[in-house]
DNA sequence: GCCGCATATAAGAATATTCGAATATTATTT
DNA sequence: AAATAATATTCGAATATTCTTATATGCGGC
């Protein structure tokens, strides 16, 4: 059942599912920035962003254009990811602590429950 | 900075990450369903989905009404996870394989960086 | 109480991710 | 060609995820 789209959304994904890369994409979404740009910006070494750029590159939310020595990447789909990012801010309320008790119609059918 | 918001948005998005889970949460998108009837949809043991449903209810994705013996599952937040999936739907091209040449807005980046 | 159904949890093996350290590669400058 | 700057890759250990098997829990009916 799984099929190839599944897989590349949950590439996506899990691109994203992680905090140092979620902070990458912030910060590219502000402007395209090489490897070092980065590195001053996060508290990573330059080895570890460098892997986290390549899995986000794999996962074809990032790519990169040469400048000489340096690599400026840059956000590939930026309507995707500002959606993404907008969304999980739009939300806090969704995502807190406290239960929401079924809204669904289904779940009507009589007794509450705790 | 790692913050507590980044930490949510985290738990979401791996939440979301893993193919069994996006099927159980596009299941439950249709509607209300319990554990059995999700093991019936999916190629999964019953402990594998039960275990599925607890990492998505950890990560505020979805919660249940108990029935009885059965648990009804569904979504807390159809509009975060309805919209992060039209997204995913929307941006096939973007996903694709091809290179799209960069606008160069980076070219400003230049020399005034170390 | 006991039984059967629906679901959860525990334990453990297999696999995958993460990250640091060291090294390699590539481009530029001298 | 050598030195240097920017970035990537490899390796390995620590940690986390995933999934299976077996067992446990909770609920309703008898």
């Amino acid at each position: 059942m799984t099929t190839d789209i599944d897989i590349q959304w949950v590439a996506v994904l899990k691109a994203l599912a992680h905090s140092t890369r979620l902070q990458i994409v912030m910060e590219l979404l502000k402007g395209t920035k090489c490897v070092t740009d980065i590195h001053d910006l996060l508290p990573a070494s330059q080895a570890n962003i460098s892997q986290h750029l390549t899995i986000l590159r794999h996962a074809g939310i990032v790519d990169f254009t040469q400048k000489g020595a340096q690599r400026c990447y840059f956000i590939r789909c930026p309507e995707l990811v500002t959606g993404i990012l907008a969304l999980l801010k739009e939300d806090p309320p969704l995502l807190g602590k406290k239960r929401i008790s079924c809204c669904s119609a289904e779940a009507a059918v009589g007794e509450e429950n705790r």
